[in-house]
DNA sequence: CGTCCAGGTCTAC
DNA sequence: GGTAGACCTGGACGC
């Protein structure tokens, strides 16, 4: 896949990340000569977009006795992540109440309209907080069409770039310094994010007690199970896994999409 | 054409 | 604490 990350103090570069050998991912720099600085920048940006840090051998453990998620202990379980928790939160609210090709026209208008361009023009990074923050209503409203939640997204926008709220700090913090249930509170607050966005937000930063229940999941967790389950029973399935439950409910779900790439 | 609703959330009871 | 209605948008669908 091509991505465009941000780097700190410079423009924001290009990268195409492939598969390597033995496992690794091989990243090229597109655009001028990349120096340290920018390669190390690069570096940071792309171990989050893949999520390469994370340790899930204790959901292994859990799953390698469990019939129905055994097949994810190759390796499983790594959600493609946006370079920032801010365009992570964004992102996710563009899905809410609304299509995916509406998810997508949102944040390709943003990206396009908002977005740097990279050193050698071959992307746009995803737009910074402070470019967000200053763009007016009308483009939320006329140009990305975001509709209501337009207000949401610069309301969010300003209080990152204004100082107020650290996003990023929220992928960091250790579950004893900031809990799960204080974390989902904290998110819960912010300008359009509701049970669903605060899960899927959570998934995406490394907590996975929350499911993600929405109109695709439920229907999708009926199908794959057999037959229909509320929410309380999906969420005493998965019970057994406790601080990866809502990562096995997910791999559960999109079980097809892995088999398909992998025969 | 009108209605419904999609990877929900907010407000007001 | 649980629930009803409103909410932008635009595709899908029935008429």
């Amino acid at each position: 896949m091509t991505v465009t990350v941000p780097v700190a103090r410079a423009r924001p570069r290009t990268v195409r990340i492939r598969e390597g050998r033995k496992g690794r991912a091989k990243v090229d720099v597109l655009g001028p000569p990349a120096g340290a600085r920018t390669q190390a920048g690069v570096a940071a940006s792309v171990r989050r977009i893949l999520n390469l840090e994370e340790d899930l051998s204790p959901l292994y453990e859990v799953a390698a006795g469990d019939p129905g998620l055994a097949w994810i202990v190759f390796g499983a379980g790594r959600m493609a992540r946006g370079a920032t928790v801010f365009e992570d939160v964004v992102k996710t609210i563009c899905t809410t109440n609304c299509t995916w090709s509406a998810t997508e026209r949102m944040v390709g208008a943003l990206v396009a309209n908002l977005g740097e361009l990279s050193a050698g023009g071959h992307g746009r990074a995803f737009p910074t907080p402070a470019a967000m923050a200053a763009a007016p209503e009308r483009f939320y409203r006329e140009v990305a069409r975001a509709g209501y939640r337009g207000a949401y997204l610069r309301q969010l926008a300003a209080s990152v770039a204004g100082g107020e709220l650290d996003l990023e700090a929220l992928a960091t913090a250790s579950p004893d310094e900031l809990p799960d249930d204080d974390l989902a509170k904290l998110l819960l607050g912010l300008p359009g994010v509701g049970p669903y966005a605060a899960a899927h937000i959570m998934m995406l930063i490394g907590r996975h007690s929350r499911l993600i229940l929405d109109s695709w999941t439920r229907p999708k967790y009926a199908q794959v199970n057999g037959r229909k389950a509320g929410d309380r029973q999906i969420e005493r399935r998965f019970r057994r896994y406790g601080p990866y439950a809502g990562l096995a409910f997910w791999l559960y779900l999109t079980r097809d999409w892995v088999e398909e790439s992998r025969g």
